[in-house]
DNA sequence: GTGTGGTATGGGAGCGCTTCCGTTTAGTTA
DNA sequence: TAACTAAACGGAAGCGCTCCCATACCACAC
């Protein structure tokens, strides 16, 4: 039989709002009786059940954390720094994925009916950024990570600066002397895509080297859209000295087929990626990229949501961490 | 104002007790009240705290998983096996890392005796063995996935087959032709690296090709001890024709050592790995490897825990499920 | 002695469900 | 027609906390 607080109240003859008080430190009351009771929790090694608390509070102590799948690569990395935060404030971490398409965001959404959590944490809500803005419209405290549509400003969000990440590769790539670059992108739709494709354009334009629709061919971050953009670009006989990929994964594949190709990397073609994963420092050769902060980015999600529930009121433009360039050998 | 189980039962003019019949479809009551009811908890798009039905029948739905790090690339797959299981199941997965050493342990502790799970899910819990131990035998229900420590019998766990997966690289390297193996080993202490080099050395005996102890190389599961342990072999002149490591990372920096020394892959050095990451179809080589059916693993263990939640008793011994032979560009 | 203002504590009504006992009603059966 | 039964439903006591609203006590002023 679990140990509630009636059985602290009686072991430590005071009632069960004195044990209340000295469980969470409010309310006036004399030090020495604060002390018995102290003394009897630890005796009994009573800790306060959960559930009830989340009942007469309101609040759970807990928030959730949807995310689309836990199989990309850079996913975790995120998570691990909602969770290091989360954890640190006493929090859970619920996760929800929508892998299984609208019957994962039915039964989601009957999560957040039923109260299971106090807030929100989202990764990359693709297709259910209308539900969640909803949600949160009825009162739920959301925070979007990396947003990748275009709907900021109605959502607190934590992003990144894929513009100007994509100009720094646009950069490094000039001043490696690439001037006819092959652009992977990620899907169109993406807000990501769009703003890397025109941090990277607009650099290439101001140093007179326009970049022509011709070279920029459209991927969806898969492997098989690197090698596919690279294997079509040769084949079709396009004029290309660097690849810039919009994540990693399409950037390795790129780079697989280029050395199919008997192209030499970066000799004959310099290849840039987008993430910084784990394996991007372990490829061959090593891939030259954006680095995404994303277990800061998590932390920082997990760190605006804590703070609302202090009271602090979400921020309404978004929070962004910067990227930053890591060179490597496939550009130089 | 959100709508409670009162809201229900006064707007269909019956009790609170009929209303909770109809939700949890329990003791008899006539269809037509039932319609009604049912009627008005649609149209009031009424669902029931889950706060409050924790509370009231001592069970949360929701189970909890403890890992040890989210940023190893094959965690996320358990992971992602387990919660699809339980969101299938209408649970609720709570993630914990013991990312902060014994700190998150103590945190972690509390949270099972404030009862905020039903049940735990463990991957791979070095270090804490002892501690889950404890809590299971007070009462928590625990599936252990992959416990690379010995102590199994005592928990219900399910794992793979290291040491048949480990038999089945050796038989291919026996069969393309290779007879004199380097191994790099993953940390002494895991079960699993006893059992992969147990089974691929049983092998190598019984095809009279014994590995002596200088071509086993301890290594700990990262990049750089594959690179290490293939450079200072190479540097001592030893002769191997081959390599197995215990999982993919080490093998991909066993490839990246080999390749910088100028041997080919496989012409000259054979290379097999033990994990089947998704990076590795994508290596330069591709990599040949021992495929662990990781997402499976999740789902089994998960499903485990909930058929015990349901009456059936937790089985004593571990559910194995065996790991599969991919064949790639490594080894021939 | 009455009044006043703290300070330390307790009582008990919720929080929103579940569930154990009834109670009512209608439908048999003798 | 009385007695009995089963079906359908309601009352209210929990579940284990929190927190508002007393209440008791004491010190000090008048």
């Amino acid at each position: 039989m679990p140990i509630t607080i009636a059985d602290v109240a009686a072991r430590a003859k005071v009632s069960k709002t004195t044990v209340s008080r000295v469980l969470n430190g409010k309310g006036e009351l004399d030090e020495s009786t604060a002390a018995r009771v102290r003394a009897v929790i630890d005796e009994l090694g009573y800790v306060p059940s959960s559930r009830a608390v989340g009942l007469a509070r309101g609040r759970t102590r807990v928030v959730a954390m949807l995310v689309p799948s836990l199989t990309w690569p850079w996913i975790g990395e995120v998570i691990q720094g909602a969770v290091d935060v989360l954890e640190a404030e006493r929090y859970g971490l619920l996760l929800y994925t929508c892998n299984r398409g609208d019957e994962s965001m039915r039964q989601f959404g009957a999560q957040v009916s039923a109260k299971s959590f106090d807030g929100l944490l989202v990764i990359e809500p693709e297709g259910t950024l209308d539900y969640i803005a909803n949600l949160h419209r009825r009162g739920l405290p959301v925070v979007l990570i990396d947003d990748r549509d275009q709907i900021s400003g109605e959502m607190p969000s934590v992003g990144t600066t894929n513009h100007d990440g994509a100009r720094e590769a646009a950069r490094h790539l000039l001043a490696v002397g690439r001037t006819r670059p092959l652009v992977i992108t990620g899907p169109e739709r993406f807000g990501c895509t769009q703003q890397r494709l025109a941090g990277f354009e607009a650099v290439f334009d101001e140093a007179g080297h326009p970049i022509p629709a011709e070279r920029v061919h459209q991927g969806d971050f898969t492997y098989a859209c690197g090698t596919q953009g690279v294997t079509k670009a040769l084949e079709s006989g396009k004029d290309f000295d660097a690849v810039f990929a919009h994540n990693d994964l399409s950037a390795i594949g790129a780079m697989q087929a280029l050395l199919d190709s008997g192209r030499r990397i970066p000799q004959d073609i310099a290849v840039v990626g987008f993430d910084d994963i784990r394996n991007s420092a372990h490829t061959q050769p090593p891939l030259t990229t954006v680095h995404q902060p994303l277990r800061e980015m998590g932390e920082a999600a997990a760190r605006t949501l804590l703070a609302h529930f202090e009271g602090t009121p979400l921020p309404n433009r978004p929070t962004v961490i910067p990227t930053s360039f890591v060179t490597r050998a496939s550009t130089e």
